[in-house]
DNA sequence: AGGATTGTGTAACGTGCGTTACGTAAATCT
DNA sequence: AGATTTACGTAACGCACGTTACACAATCCT
């Protein structure tokens, strides 16, 4: 909900007005470079002045182009999400048995935070790393409440009863956790498919 | 190893010399107040001037009593691990199959991880939370290595070829991770257990 | 060409952090 | 009592970080 929270600065296509001197560096491929930070790395974990650097560009040319480190954070976590929730949707839509879309959600999780070279999950990753008081930690968790009511939604349609359903959202919640740290640790994709076979009975 | 690393400043007992001014304030409590903190939060997560807020003390009575931060968390984290290393060793040799070792030591990771208040492993939070080039992490790695060397070791005795006992090994680590930032970020007990039993089939 | 608009580089500001200098207070030892 | 040892409180330092002022450069519109 309150899906209205515009980028600061940029639509999500790259255009650029036509008047004004040009930029003299790639605004897009500096958002994806920060969209991987963020995830590896979290929040409180990536400092302007690295991120200029790897731009190759100074702090003006930044904050001209991002408006902010929370709003770039903001732009990327929201294009991470739409990506990433549709790819949860299909997986939940798809599966036919509860241990079914245990399955599903999990690979789908893996095949997710090993994109990248392996770095995690941009939601989860700053989740663990931030404080219970930040009020960015609200809006991560209502990500994560969105996850899993979809998942208990589709187990209530099953023919899971609620308890057995909440049950089982939170131990996909908990794997989800274990799987995006270990990821983010280096662990690759076939171990990581393999522990998610081994953790579905 | 190189476990020849003292503390900074006291011995493990809160013994004091017995000339000059007696402290104003409990550095063993003091020392409790920050490993919990140390655990929830993480290193980073953690200031100096909380830490000397809660103890009701300024910074010169914590850099006297403690060393540093660094030292601070060095001793709390040391013997964080004594404790914890013996419960997850008690665990494992008292595994008859690779399935009870799994059982067994997730279980005993719930226990640890939902004491005091329900704050997680002071390893993991830690090694989630800070990045690849820290020095820090590499000690912390370490003591993971020591617990799954410990665990794969014991599988191989109960008859577990290489190969599945790596696995496994590596099942039991992602969801290690998974319970402890589940239990920072307040499941109970009882709903950890009931994962664990979940992904012990 | 000339003005308007946008981007860049240098250099700095404010804040929060870990840490410490320094003078003063409270205990023990001779 | 005086000397010595240890701890305390105030105040500050140095550094890293997010952020911005300001002057200059490059492009578009008329």
């Amino acid at each position: 909900m309150s899906a209205t929270q515009i980028s600061a600065t940029e639509e999500p296509t790259c255009q650029r007005p036509t008047r004004g001197r040009p930029r003299a560096f790639d605004a897009c491929a500096g958002r994806q470079l920060a969209a991987r930070r963020f995830a590896r790395d979290g929040f409180e974990g990536v400092c302007v002045a690295d991120l200029c650097a790897e731009m190759g560009i100074n702090p003006p040319s930044f904050y001209a182009a991002f408006g902010s480190k929370e709003a770039l954070f903001r732009d990327v976590l929201a294009e991470y999400v739409a990506m990433t929730s549709k790819a949860y949707a299909e997986a939940i839509e798809g599966a036919n048995t509860p241990r079914d879309l245990r399955h599903r959600v999990l690979r789908t999780a893996v095949g997710l935070f090993t994109r990248d070279g392996g770095v995690g999950c941009m939601v989860l990753a700053n989740l663990m790393q931030k404080g219970g008081g930040d009020p960015m930690v609200a809006y991560l968790q209502s990500i994560l409440d969105a996850l899993n009511d979809a998942m208990l939604t589709r187990l209530q349609a099953l023919g899971l009863p609620l308890p057995e359903a909440e049950a089982l959202v939170r131990t996909v919640a908990v794997a989800m956790l274990g799987l995006s740290a270990a990821a983010r640790s280096g662990m690759d994709r076939a171990a990581l498919d393999q522990v998610v076979d081994d953790l579905v009975p």
